[in-house]
RNA sequence: GUCCCCAUCGUCCAGAGGCCCAGGACGUGGCCCUUUCAAGGCCAAAACGCGGGUUCGAAUCCCGCUGGGGACGCCA
């Protein structure tokens, strides 16, 4: 039976290349019937907050990525926020120590890092030296009565290879001899990092253990430990870093890099999968596919196809460009209903919709097929229809755009008939055509030189979605109840006689 | 500095010795569509880092170089 974690630190938000590395645990899990563990790794008091974690597990969620056992679901082997297992560490510290595999450590973080100083200007690896090694128990004891505080550190074998397999990069040996002892319990009696996860992987029974490559070269003490500890080690699997186009790690100066701002810009939670998915991997296609099938998936989809053996080894950069158009692509297939009620937000947050009421909903959702598939963010579409809640003939015509249109022959003329031309609200479009019709009929301008200055006339752009939907949404709106939510929209026939007043 | 990992179009991937004068996607350029702006369709340009081997044959295997990344914490 496979079990896979994915475990965060609650330091921050949660960044897309963490993202992704949650997402291939998640396929793999997904993909083999396997168990899919979310474990909170906060034994860094000072650093991590609740805020943190509830935020991570918000945009897991949010990225569809559930999971089987963890902190707030709970599970068999709980519980799974590091905090909540201090016992366990202390526990497998002293067994440690009593078989002689760990020491304390009296050495002040001032000496080390001194030694490290030293050691890096000599052109050495910056190794613990080793200090304390030799303190017996017995004075050990001695100094903790007198008010000592030590750290318990692994006594690592001397010269020897640490061989492992790594799923992804096959045969990784490293020797012992640029491995420092490394700290097992904190000073303050808190585990560190690679006593924890060993500790807990072992514990949870973790079988495959897949995360950044960053932490490969934390892999050869962590199987150390397994042995002293007694457990067997679990299958490692290393994934290649996310950079940015400067190839230096993804940071903020790269723009957009957690997933909640994602989210705040309008990026499509299986958008965001799909693309994470594709750095450092791909599906293959298969039975008469083409490579082009296979670069937009659902998310079980990948996760059947997925398989660790096919993932990239080389570092990714991050696209937002190529994430932008994945997402113009989900926006066209998503359920309008639902794409409305994701979009509302955005509307609100422009002053367009001033309550999310079900008219309001409804009217947002009537005004996507105009955007949705044209813009690249949802944060874009109030954007994208804003002539329909903004009109103002006389800021209009100062635009160097729409001055233009006036100033093409005919234009002014069908300015000027439009207003009569319009009987009544025009609710769909063939009423919006009958009314063009007559424009038609009255100034002999047709095509363009017909459609262009009606659009000015109306929206107050030179550019924008097509009559036939635009102007039935502003009559739609305008036709709209001063209690349904929406701001006020001014009619077809009052911006035509407003424009004709300030265009003539 | 030492150790580890990596190396195909600008970017993400395909390629697991002959199917490759290298395929797909994003982006870019052009054309088309068009009632405007987007979107869309079609076409195009664009890469095996370098040097040695191995082999009848190498993008694919080996070695070196170069370049990039990571690690070396009482952070994770």
């Amino acid at each position: 039976m496979m079990r896979v974690r994915f475990a965060p630190s609650p330091t921050g938000q949660l960044h897309v290349g963490n993202a992704r590395t949650a997402l291939f645990n998640w396929l793999l899990a997904r993909g083999h019937d396997g168990t899919y563990v979310l474990r909170i790794e906060d034994t860094d008091a000072a650093r991590s907050t609740r805020a943190s974690e509830d935020g991570i597990l918000r945009d897991l969620r949010w990225l569809g990525l559930e999971w089987d056992e963890g902190p707030d679901v709970g599970g068999p082997c709980g519980p799974y926020r590091q905090s909540e297992r201090l016992h366990l560490y202390s526990s497998y510290a002293n067994e440690l120590l009593g078989a002689g595999q760990a020491y304390y450590c009296f050495c002040s973080p001032q000496k080390l890092e001194a030694e490290r100083a030293a050691m890096l200007a000599a052109g050495r690896p910056p190794r613990y030296a080793g200090t304390c090694r030799a303190i017996d128990r017995a004075e050990a004891a001695d100094r903790i009565e007198q008010g000592e505080k030590p750290v318990i550190r692994f006594r690592v074998p001397e010269r020897i290879d640490v061989t492992f397999q790594d799923l992804v990069r096959g045969e990784v040996t490293f020797n012992t001899e640029v491995i420092g002892d490394p700290v097992l319990v904190r000073s303050d009696g808190r585990p560190a990092y690679n006593f924890a996860v060993v500790v807990d992987d072992a514990l949870m029974e973790i079988t495959h253990v897949i995360r950044g490559e960053d932490h490969i070269s934390n892999t050869p003490r962590q199987i150390l430990l397994y042995r002293a500890l007694g457990f067997a080690p679990p299958r490692f699997a290393h994934l290649s870093l996310v950079m940015g186009p400067d190839h230096t790690p993804l940071s903020k100066r790269h723009g957009a890099t957690s997933v909640s701002e994602f989210r705040a810009h309008g990026i499509l939670p299986e958008a965001l999968t799909n693309y994470l998915a594709l750095i450092g991997w791909s599906p293959r296609a298969a039975g008469g596919e083409t490579p082009e099938d296979v670069e937009l998936l659902p998310i079980d989809e990948l996760a059947r196809r997925f398989a660790l053996e096919h993932v990239g080894h080389s570092a990714g950069v991050f696209d937002p460009e190529k994430l932008a158009w994945m997402n113009r692509q989900y926006m066209r297939r998503a359920a309008p209903a639902r794409l409305a009620a994701e979009t509302a937000r955005f509307f609100v947050a422009r002053g367009f919709v001033r309550r999310s009421s079900e008219a309001a909903l409804a009217y947002v959702e009537s005004l996507l097929p105009m955007a949705a598939g044209s813009v690249d963010r949802l944060e874009e579409i109030p954007e994208r229809v804003a002539f329909v809640f903004q009109f103002d003939a006389r800021a209009s015509v100062e635009k160097p755009a729409v001055a233009d249109v006036l100033n093409e022959p005919g234009a002014r003329e069908v300015v000027a008939a439009l207003p009569g031309a319009i009987a009544g609200p025009m609710l769909d479009r063939d009423a919006f055509r009958a009314a063009a019709a007559r424009v038609r009929e009255r100034t002999g301008r047709k095509g363009r030189a017909l459609f262009h200055p009606i659009r000015v006339a109306l929206t107050g752009e030179a550019g924008g979605p097509e009559l036939d939907l635009a102007v039935p949404a502003i009559d739609r709106g305008a036709a709209l109840a001063p209690d349904a939510g929406v701001a006020p929209i001014a009619s077809a026939a009052e911006r035509a006689r407003a424009f004709a007043a300030v265009a003539g």
